[in-house]
RNA sequence: UGGGAGAUCGUCCAACGGUAGGACUACGGACUCUGACUCCGUCAAUCCAGGUUCGAAUCCUGGUUUCCCAGCCA
């Protein structure tokens, strides 16, 4: 902690849902309780979109001293599996949000729902509905024209409560009739046209609940009853459910429960580059655009986690973006620079050559090693050093050597010096290339009394890595860039699907990369800079035969490229 | 006049009738055994038109424009 004057005050972030809790705390409104709840649905896993939900709702939990619900919103089990469950929780875990001794599922209110729609019957306040989809369809009006009412919906309460209690058993069909609530056809407000309240589905096997019921409620009168059985008093949600409000609303006031939560509706994520749909992104997984959920492609947790990126770089991408209830598009530069803030302060340096050039230090022993000490982290001693094995033959990245320089190149050149990280500075003598004219090796000689010092009476500006041929781990990188190259491949306004803006080189596959030898003792998920190159994270789960393989977080800024582009 | 919501630098977020501020990006410079990091600096906005007011991003009126809604999905 520095001398600040407030040093608990300075984190906290601010926005208009902790406005509306700081004024109802301030008129001890649901006895100065904050109790939230992050409700996702297990049909698919999660992305960047619903962290900033999480974070949201278990960020208000923890600062006012309230609790989170980590609550699956599971009465659709066609789409709904424990597979997705299980993903939900890892990530939610893995973003460092604590939910407590219980996981809540809709489905443990299926017995007092049930109850509710029955109460709801006998107010004459809901009606099952013989009308099939299409007919329903039809019967609702259109946005600017007003629906008429059923046929059915003036049963009497009693055989609403015979007909609910045999669709309960079993007796109907799919689809064959629906419990609705009787509110208004005239609205204008489409959800408040007497909306279904369950369905009958037969022979679905619920992740929770068996084959118990075959009558499932949905998720306007499931969402509002849940949220006041558990004492929620802030029910945030996005956007579009700002029009389901006065249904919240109705069933809370209409059953009058104990507590009434209050939903406050905020702006979605929307990410440069990528999908935040839960449909689409089901599709590139499906449809094999991706290797699965996790590809370090994926906008997913964890894809985000496979890719490298960490909690703590999530929380202030969440943190730096804000929440309010405009529609945003925010830059993936955002997100890659709090990842690099991350990973600068706390991944160690190590040098890794993606790219291999051969080169001969003609005036270095052939049977000579040394081991040379290198800082892990030039801005952090507790990195501690490492020992660098040093030998006649090295590898450099083709990048690095020129023969023909560009403006301002400030690395090695022929006849030229350039300073090899952490060791010494070497000339490169001779340029040796196959019969097509490539360079395929370099002759340099080492100047001896350069290490750990400046050579005399020049100046030698470039700095490159480097790894000995002798000592090196071969590797195979993954490099990858943005999936979509149109900034909003979901809403491009060009005619095309997103799927036409899907980036062909998304990743590149990089098999002959040689690492410094001290890298043979990572473990799968730890993260480097490959310093001059970027951010890498040894993958999670795979190896290439018998190399490792990284995956590219992200790069480094740089600048250079940016010169030689103009 | 179907209903609901939104509009502030290129992007995101502040300013809650009293000097339009921050972050990211971009650009320029300093430093550098990472063309990184760090540091310094620069550019850059109140959707429009009226009105109220000593004073309006903020209040009022009228426009413009964007997003969401017609699942037995959530």
């Amino acid at each position: 902690m520095s001398d600040t004057e407030h040093p608990e005050s300075d984190n906290r972030p601010s926005n208009f849902i902790r406005n509306i809790i700081d004024v109802d705390l301030k008129n001890n409104k649901n006895d100065g309780q904050v109790v939230t709840r992050f409700p996702p649905e297990p049909n698919g896993y999660l992305h960047i979109g619903h962290a900033k939900s999480i974070l949201l709702n278990f960020g208000i939990a923890e600062d006012y001293n309230g609790h989170c619900n980590l609550r699956f919103d599971d009465t659709n089990p066609h789409k709904e599996n424990i597979e997705f469950v299980e993903a939900i929780k890892k990530d939610v875990e893995w973003l460092g949000c604590n939910w407590g001794d219980k996981v809540y599922f809709s489905s443990d209110y299926f017995d007092p729902l049930y109850d509710f729609a029955v109460q709801l019957i006998k107010k004459e306040k809901a009606y099952v509905c013989d009308l099939n989809a299409e007919e329903m369809r039809e019967y609702r009006g259109t946005l600017i024209e007003a629906g008429k009412d059923s046929p059915f919906r003036n049963r009497t309460v009693t055989e609403n409560l015979d007909l609910f209690a045999r669709m309960k058993v079993g007796e109907f069909e799919d689809g064959s009739k629906v419990l609705r609530a009787k509110i208004d056809m005239a609205s204008a407000n489409i959800n408040m046209r007497d909306p279904t309240l369950y369905r009958i589905r037969h022979g679905v096997i619920h992740h929770q609940t068996g084959a118990e019921w075959c009558l499932y409620p949905m998720y306007d009168f499931t969402h509002c009853i849940s949220d006041a059985l558990e004492g929620i008093t802030h029910s945030i949600c996005t956007l579009e459910f700002e029009d389901h409000r006065p249904l919240y609303d109705w069933f809370l006031d209409t059953l009058e429960t104990e507590s009434h939560p209050q939903q406050i509706e905020f702006s979605r994520l929307n990410l440069e580059h990528t999908i935040t749909s839960k449909r689409k992104l089901t599709e590139l997984v499906e449809n094999g655009h991706v290797e699965g959920w996790d590809d370090p492609r994926m906008p997913t947790i964890a894809g985000l986690r496979r890719r490298g990126c960490t909690p703590a770089a999530l929380r202030e991408f969440i943190q730096r973006i804000g929440v309010t209830k405009s529609d945003n598009v925010i830059e993936m530069a955002v997100l890659e620079g709090c990842i690099r803030d991350d990973l600068n302060k706390n991944a160690p340096r190590r040098m890794a050559v993606l790219h291999p050039l051969k080169v001969i230090i003609t005036n270095y022993p052939e049977d000579k090693e040394e081991l040379l000490e290198a800082a892990n982290h030039p801005q952090d001693e507790s990195f501690g050093m490492r020992k660098l094995p040093f030998s006649r033959e090295l590898y450099i990245d083709q990048e690095d050597f020129k023969e023909v320089p560009p403006k301002k190149y400030k690395r090695l050149i022929p006849g030229g010096e350039v300073r090899l990280r952490n060791s010494y500075v070497i000339r490169c003598d001779e340029v040796i290339k196959d019969s097509d004219g490539n360079v395929t090796e370099l002759r340099c000689t080492y100047d001896v009394d350069t290490h750990g010092k400046k050579p005399e009476g020049r100046k030698v500006k470039g700095v490159i890595h480097w790894v000995s041929v002798r000592h090196a781990i071969e590797a195979e990188i993954r490099l990858y860039d943005r999936l979509f190259n149109h900034p909003t491949p979901d809403n491009s306004k060009d005619g095309k699907e997103y799927a036409d803006h899907i980036n062909p080189d998304s990743l590149r596959t990089l098999t002959h990369c040689y690492l410094e030898p001290t890298l043979s003792e990572a473990t799968p998920g730890d993260q480097f800079q490959f310093e001059r190159e970027g951010y890498y994270s040894l993958d999670l789960l795979c190896q290439a035969g018998n190399k490792p393989i990284y995956n590219r977080t992200v790069t480094l800024r740089d600048t250079w490229e940016k010169i030689t582009k103009r």
